[in-house]
DNA sequence: AATGAATGAGAGTTCATTCAT
DNA sequence: TATGAATGAACTCTCATTCAT
């Protein structure tokens, strides 16, 4: 359903959704205006509309671009892995890397919860299916607990976002190894003293 | 410095408080105005600038009172558990029928992101200092293993948020006992298959 | 018309006309809302109503007020004076000095020109009469050219205006001796060099 | 840091300028609203944030504008004077007539008192300035006394303004001959009979 | 394809005034 | 006499969107 853009028009889109990304993610959803991204990139404002029909139009795109790399990133990073602990140590890295890298985009996915709850639960059920796939492979090797895998994927996306968050994100630095340590051992092993 | 309020002074308070929670909860915190707020609670748009100085005003108040109750009903609960464990279980499930029965105050404390950032901090700070106490003790009782308690405070609290969200906010419906089970098994004795 | 007062009601209205005059002066009228004077007053807002009809009204009054003292103490000073020209200077000298310790109520007079332009003449005509009386004596008494009274009055008002604005309100000092013996010899022998 | 406008934005633009300055001369600078200009100039109320950034800067504008153009005017007509006399009386009456054509940009100004104080003194500085010039070249020449030229020119304003506010402003009528006969007897040779 | 002027609804906020007690 | 809660119109300003060129 796409217009079929020229190379130019490609080139401004894709500049206007360089600079949404940017801005979005620095000042947040609401406080950005179509103004705020068409001056920045350089463009008029109508031209924006030719590219998008809407403001909210540009937020979707971008998180679905967003949904898509980070997915991409942790599928890759985990394949190497031999076991499923090993994949969810690398997970994990992984997820903290790319939100260190991206700290602002991070905060983008955060505001879908009200710029439109349906995208935010597509977002995390997308990225929960991934988990699911992996779990289960475990699961049926024998390598994890015959635990719901959706369960445990909720539980570990938690674990992840609120870890990240508060290291990354509110403290500006990386999650402390001894932190990962700790993070890895409560995830197998439980927090209980078995002595 | 606030001022004395009369019987009905602090009725018309009470109203646009009641009021503004239940809005901010459907609608979000920016697609909320300040008509629709006095509007529902049948008061003039004046009236509501008598009370709190600004939009925002009101939704820190919001929160820091929803912070309270909600740290006041766990304490509460919890403190009739006679190990750690059983508290644990205890505060999950506090905390569940919590968002069940508050279900839009808890969408509220997500828009904190966005509204003002240093408040959603303090309010997971406030939380998460809750769970460290009672960790501490668990440790030092032997119950749980050595780990860092804070490390573990935001290892639940997120496991809790995602799992409650997944199920009360987005099913719509109760947290099922076996998904409980499955987290309980997890969260205490690890995920990980010793076989 | 105006309704008989107990000795609690006339300290009441006392009370809002000093607070009145005090934050006119400070803020402007614009820039005055009925809550700043009740609050600093210490009278609820519904009180104001019982004294004053309307916002302009207490400003009417402060306004005819401040004519009357200002022309009395002028009235007094000039009393003495001998010569029209030893009246003409301590007239400057008092109003500089009425002025300079009722700076604040100086602005507020220049502020009747757009609350209320009638009022505004009202306020710059009385004084124009007391001028022109004592103008008239000291031509029949050959002490003055013949000139038109009036004339000369708006002129030498418009000369005490712009010196006292210049000295006391911009530089914030007394004007200085120098000037208003330059001020004295313009007014009395004219500018231009006759050699 | 002003953008460039279309032949169509600078139309707008003046459309703007000059409603303003009518609405403001006539109802004053607190008793107009942004409403009330743009209704009046027929554009959108979004339009003028297009041109101004507050209501204040259109004022702003307007001073400035006025002042320049009134200081040119004196100055072309002045030049034309042999004597300082023939100069002071030629700038009388061009103020005058100045005036009279712009009745209500004359009250602008005086209401930049409250708008803001600031902008109100740099407006009378700047004209003195020009007084003083020409008041010096003249004392030079030997054709006016040795007086301070800054109170000279101080006292010139106010005698224009206060005689000019009363036969123009409020009698609505050019100021008499008769008047600005005894007003040039007075600033030349002054007010007292020599006989 | 691109421009940028124009729109107008709606936002948050203020404030003179009224009213019930 | 005094209170202070309540009102609601009006204000300045913002912004997603449309339109003429």
């Amino acid at each position: 359903m796409s217009k079929i853009l020229t190379r130019k028009g490609e080139q401004t889109k894709k500049k206007l959704l360089d600079t949404a990304e940017e801005i979005f993610g620095k000042k947040g959803y609401f406080n950005t205006s179509i103004v705020d991204i068409t001056q920045t990139a350089d463009v008029a404002q109508g031209t924006y509309y030719k590219y998008f029909p809407s403001k909210k139009a540009i937020y979707d795109v971008l998180i679905r671009e967003l949904n898509r790399s980070f997915r991409y990133e942790i599928r890759i990073a985990v394949e190497q892995a031999k076991t499923e602990q090993e994949a969810q140590i690398i997970g994990m890295r992984t997820f903290f890397n790319w939100v260190k890298q991206h700290r602002n985009l991070y905060s983008i996915v955060q505001q879908a919860v009200m710029v439109d709850e349906e995208l935010y639960r597509w977002y995390y059920k997308r990225v929960a299916e991934g988990y699911v796939k992996g779990l289960q492979k475990a699961i049926d090797a024998g390598e994890i607990k015959e635990l719901n895998p959706e369960t445990v994927a909720y539980m570990l996306m938690g674990i992840s976002q609120f870890i990240g968050m508060k290291w990354i994100i509110w403290e500006n630095q990386d999650v402390p190894e001894s932190v990962i340590k700790d993070m890895t051992t409560a995830i197998f092993s439980g927090i209980a003293n078995d002595k």
